[in-house]
DNA sequence: GGCATATAGTTGTTTGTGCAACTATCCAAA
DNA sequence: TTTGGATAGTTGCACAAACAACTATATGCC
């Protein structure tokens, strides 16, 4: 059986990612308590558009690996919060391009700091060739799959 | 800065999960493909079942990783699919003890062969010293921020 | 016994996800 | 130029998660 190195007692947590879950958590808790009332897949998206500004939602979907309806949920939820706007592309008119507001974009350098906290918190004590390992190892896997 | 090791254009798929998240939908796709009329999450709480029935949704909250309203609701459509059965603690009574179903039995191992499936897929090109020190920090990860 | 407190579970609300079905727009080929 | 297929986005539905507020039961202490 190659590569089968996941006994029953071992499938669970990787497949139900509990790692990713207590991290999106603790950033969660961060944010909560600095006031900012945002969620984390929000700010998922504000962070590809802290990156690049303007895109469609098709490249968001793209970018942050969700089918168009969540996405335009989120975009509808993040443009009542004022935080982004949508404005019909002159050159294709079914294309929305995202813009973020004064507002996100003061977002940017907290949320930031919050995210860089809890990643430092959660691999405090681990070595940095180990994390270069597993970073690596879950690439692989992503990309195994999509 | 400690074990900081995630640049901006890294720390994302940390946190989201991408990797995980796509274990999952793989998953959840050949459960569907199979004609099993299951969620992924369903399907991680009756894993827990397997291992050990006539445990309290308590019980179930901690080893899942969920809180309790998400146990209440899951049990709800597991016993809506005839898959468990609540049963009163006859010396608490504030307890359900969850039972499976013969129905629910009979699906462990063609789930689990599905299970073992996807990561084999997920990891054929990793070999299993990275495999193992990507488990390891993940379980730290977990086990730092829970 | 009676009361305070803790524990087990449920319900309501908001948010997010996946799928299917739908509209609007674009583009290319007959 | 029209028409058929592709692409961008939206909407409806079912399921799930987090949080707060709630009920019911148990327990410990006076």
């Amino acid at each position: 059986m190659p590569n089968n190195q996941f006994k029953k007692g071992e499938l669970y947590s990787f497949i139900t990612g509990k790692a990713s879950t207590a991290i999106a958590r603790r950033l969660q808790k961060k944010f909560n308590a600095a006031g900012l009332n945002i969620t984390i897949e929000q700010w998922s998206v504000l962070y590809h558009l802290w990156k690049q500004e303007g895109i469609s939602q098709q490249e968001l979907c793209n970018a942050t690996f969700r089918d168009k309806p969540s996405i335009t949920r989120l975009v509808d939820n993040l443009e009542k919060l004022n935080l982004v706007k949508r404005v019909a592309s002159e050159s294709d008119r079914r294309i929305n391009l995202i813009y973020l507001t004064k507002q996100a974009q003061k977002l940017q350098e907290e949320t930031m700091a919050l995210a860089d906290e809890t990643l430092n918190e959660a691999l405090i004590t681990v070595p940095a060739d180990k994390v270069d390992i597993c970073k690596e190892v879950l690439q692989v896997v992503y990309d195994n799959l999509k």
